[in-house]
RNA sequence: GGCGCGUUCGUCUAGUGGUUCAGGACGCUGGCCUCUCACGUCGGUAACACGGGUUCGAAUCCCGUACGCGCUACCA
């Protein structure tokens, strides 16, 4: 059979890194075994929900190249139809209406704590005759609706944790729909996954207890149940579920940070399902082909942002070079940067060796914007060891006397420049390293950076000379 | 409180009764490379939560304990 899975996020805040992973999963099985991979947004909060977080989900989505099927489904538009199954339940017999007041039921629960005893719904209603409900009705009194459990136990087998027995001796008769008519969410996600043609529901371990609920309202309507697979969550490094306080957790925000889509894909398929091979880096195709539900992991997984940051720098220096240019394009333009046409070649000559020293796009894109800007600050350790020292200013004055006699062609030869400055610092007594070092300082303003020679080679003679220029006035500043 | 889920290196994990004094990856760490950084490369580090069983034999099966998490709402 086809899987028909569904993502059903609520749109109250972003794509959270522990949703990401469950639509991946989701979205892994039915790209598989040709299914459908369909979106339902559950906006029933109506006071939490908003616009823009819809917004930010289906951004995350698609960022992260989760295509869906079909049209989106908004629970919010389906009030109705969660309206007639609650009354064919009641029709029935296999719900009734509770008339007790939110207020009353809370002091019950109370006075239930208090004395230690059970604390579930003790029926009250359950009981009403005839004659007392259409009493109750016609004083207009406020009801909700409660699904009437009959049966001793459940019994299921979820994909992931195998088979699951719940014993339904002490559960309430849960509430379906509320007295201002709406469905309360064990109600809504059954008609809705039912109506969908949902036949296989993976979604969050926090969901593993109210599965025998929605089972039995299934039975009540006759309807086939779906089978079931609850994902271990995610936690962070404390180990506890993984939230705002542990740093970056929306698929924006590592957006934001430089994380490439199919690197944060890649990793967090890593996160509860193994794939049965060493190798983890896989394209989203071997992801695909090698993907097992029953390879999936029953413990939860800390979140390791050391890991995915290594794996997105292995994303990142084996991207193809069109890619990376495309990337670096872009940002040029965003930043309205642009080359010379005789600049170039030294610009894809810069972006190579730029690739395998940037972990992340953020990374790429300081690189990039030291080949465009002169440094505006200057490392402060790097100034302390070498701007600092007896002597700099004249050594980088000399320095650059030699270098602006040079012919530009000089330039354009790494070999020839690699001899030069070797040489002048053979003729200064001096390491290489103590003409080397200072010089990056005032090219890049970093201590570390691409070799020296590739870097004068790349900037060319103007901007050498002029940064030179700049670190010097800024040496006899200081 | 009740019910449920879970527990292999710091982290992600392999492992489904013997071929494992537990394999890989990230991290950390030592060397090499070297003008710095990164890459690369050769090494190193470190785990079966605890206690009982079952068995000739257990990380693997069973039972307890501890710890963590979830559900127990007119939240989703």
């Amino acid at each position: 059979m086809k899987p028909i899975v569904r993502f059903a996020p609520s749109p109250t805040g972003f794509l959270h890194v522990g949703g990401a992973r469950t639509a991946i999963f989701n979205w892994l099985i039915a790209r598989k075994l040709h299914g459908k991979f369909l979106l339902r947004i559950e906006d029933t909060d109506r006071q939490r929900s908003t616009e823009e977080s819809i917004r930010q989900i289906l951004e995350g989505l698609n960022w992260l190249g989760l295509n869906w099927d079909d049209d989106i489904v908004f629970q919010s538009a389906r009030n109705d139809r969660h309206k007639e199954v609650v009354e064919d339940l009641l029709a029935n017999d296999h719900a009734y209406r509770c008339f007790c007041t939110p207020e009353e039921l809370e002091s019950k629960r109370l006075y239930a704590e208090q004395h230690k005893i059970n604390k579930r719904y003790d029926g009250t209603c359950r009981k009403l005759s005839r004659e007392q409900i259409s009493e109750f009705l016609e004083r207009k009194m406020p009801f909700s609706v409660r699904f009437k459990i009959e049966e001793q136990k459940t019994e299921f087998t979820d994909l992931i944790h195998g088979r699951h027995q719940t014993d339904l001796t002490d559960m309430d008769d849960f509430i379906i729909q509320r007295s201002d008519g709406t469905p309360v969410y064990q109600m809504a996600v059954v008609v809705d996954d039912h109506d969908m043609g949902v036949n296989l529901v993976l979604r969050g371990d926090d969901h593993l207890s109210n599965t025998p609920k929605q089972i039995l309202l299934y039975k009540a309507l006759g309807w086939s149940i779906p089978q079931f697979g609850h994902l271990p969550l995610i936690l962070g490094k404390d180990k506890t579920r993984l939230s705002k306080r542990h740093g970056a957790t929306s698929v924006q925000e590592f957006r934001n940070n430089g994380i490439l889509p199919e690197a944060l894909f890649n990793f967090l398929c890593l996160l509860g399902w193994n794939p049965g091979q060493e190798q983890e880096k896989m394209s989203r195709e071997e992801i695909i082909d090698l993907f097992e539900v029953n390879r999936i992991n029953h413990t939860p997984a800390v979140f390791d942002e050391q890991k995915l940051a290594w794996l997105n720098s292995r994303y990142m220096v084996e991207m193809p070079f069109d890619q990376l240019l495309f990337h670096a394009e872009k940002w040029c333009k965003d930043n309205q940067y642009s080359l010379r046409p005789d600049e170039e070649e030294r610009f894809m000559f810069y972006l190579k060796i730029i690739q395998v020293r940037s972990k992340t796009l953020t990374d790429l894109y300081d690189f990039l914007k030291i080949y465009f800007d002169s440094p505006q600050i200057y490392d402060e350790k790097g100034v302390q060891k070498y701007f600092k020292k007896e002597g700099v200013s004249e050594l980088l004055k000399k320095l650059r006397g030699t270098l602006s006699s040079l012919d530009d062609l000089h330039f354009d030869a790494i070999d020839k420049l690699d001899g030069l400055i070797r040489q002048f610092a053979a003729e200064h007594n001096l390491a290489a390293a103590k003409v080397i070092h200072p010089l990056r300082l005032a090219l890049t303003g970093r201590t570390e950076s691409p070799g020296i020679f590739e870097l004068m080679h790349i900037l060319h003679k103007d901007k050498v000379i002029s940064r030179i220029d700049s670190a010097v006035d800024y040496i006899n500043n200081l």
